[in-house]
DNA sequence: ACCGCTCTTGACCAAGTGATCAAGAATTAA
DNA sequence: TTAATTCTTGATCACTTGGTCAAGAGCGGT
């Protein structure tokens, strides 16, 4: 048989507009939730006309789903770098840290996911119950692994990990609540990273 | 003058309906923001027709301050009996208790107030400027007071405070996340308690 | 029984929104 | 240059949704 027909390669405008589509679409959906935002919005975000934008994107679910998948990766790769032969203070320190600053970084990405949680998870509920919960799993033994020789504390190493991502997403998702509470001094995510670092490692009650 | 036209008491069916469409608009609201649910929704979840429940509140903006404002007051009920004359640790150990609980026993409210948040805080961003941070600010006060006693470790208040909502509120607003990578086993909120209270209180370091 | 007031609703409207389509413009490979 | 393919858009549709309105039903005080 002949050469099979060669399939559709990307081209170089399909490229760079799908990029501007997430990207715009990162920007609207984070700030108005899969319901809230329009695909007008979108579109105009990005400067492309609305049917324009359905030629890349059938439907506005698609955009949705590409968006998320497209920074759940790297939502995780702190996680992921645990190190099992590192110290364990020291790997729990550094992962509050580098999740905190990714928090603060890219507060839109952390939006996001917060509003596809706290709406149900319909659209990547499957991804939280398979490779989500594998990493987290495997993440959770290490640790456990860290208390069972004395290195830790006896914490449950699941809600451990609950604990990490809730506070350190925290300056994120309700960041005018945190603005408003606490002015938002310029020093504000320096001093969160402080505080957490040091709450997690010491605790609240003073040693001897 | 005569006497002052009487003000238009509340009905019984006022009173009776109000209530119902506060019910149901917690229900809706918390499940799908503001821009997700529809004033039909709430109408028919309540078995009002949708004129008559814009009878009682004239828009639909109404009805999502009102439920707010309704349930700020409760939500915020831990914080204030915060007791300066109590012994730290075991204040704030019963502080993350009963949050923890009340967040189990209505993540409905927590939900509601995670989206509003999330998305711009439009609707109670003066409450949050205004009332909510002079009682943190208070009780932020007290909690340096304990600090500067000795009597907890070097931490910072506004910080702690945060941590203790985020770390709590997590178990109602990001449900979906936590069912999927437990696996929603019967003793998880009880784990979750004892859990976050022997984090805060000792930390993760060994003692001695 | 009567009357004023409250309550309820079917019908309707205007605006907004996701999505389609046909036709034309731009790009690309020969 | 040319012809096929990809890209772009104005016009339009079907549907949802917040909100209105007039007319009637129900209720409470006298």
């Amino acid at each position: 048989m002949g050469e099979a027909k060669t399939i559709p390669r990307k081209t170089r405008i399909q490229a760079q507009n799908e990029e501007l589509i997430l990207k715009a679409a990162l920007e609207v959906f984070s700030a108005y939730g899969f319901r809230g935002a329009t695909v007008d919005q979108i579109a105009t975000s990005c400067g492309l006309s609305k049917p324009n934008l359905l030629y890349y994107f059938r439907r506005k679910e698609d955009i949705y789903v590409a968006v998320l998948e497209h920074t759940l990766h790297d939502w995780l790769e702190p996680l992921r770098s645990l190190d099992p032969a590192g110290e364990p203070i020291a790997e729990i320190t550094r992962y509050i840290r580098t999740k905190i600053r990714l928090s603060r970084d890219n507060p839109k990405a952390s939006r996001l996911f917060a509003n596809e949680i706290l709406h149900g998870a319909t659209a990547i509920g499957a991804y939280l119950k398979g490779p989500l919960k594998e990493l987290v799993d495997e993440k959770a033994t290490i640790i456990a692994g860290w208390i069972a020789e004395g290195r830790l504390n006896t914490v449950d190493p699941h809600h451990l990990i609950f604990a990490i991502w809730a506070t350190t997403q925290h300056y994120a998702d309700f960041e005018p609540q945190v603005t408003a509470v606490t002015g938002n001094p310029p020093d504000l995510m320096q001093k969160a990273e402080e505080t957490l670092t040091r709450l997690f490692v010491e605790g609240l009650r003073p040693r001897s």
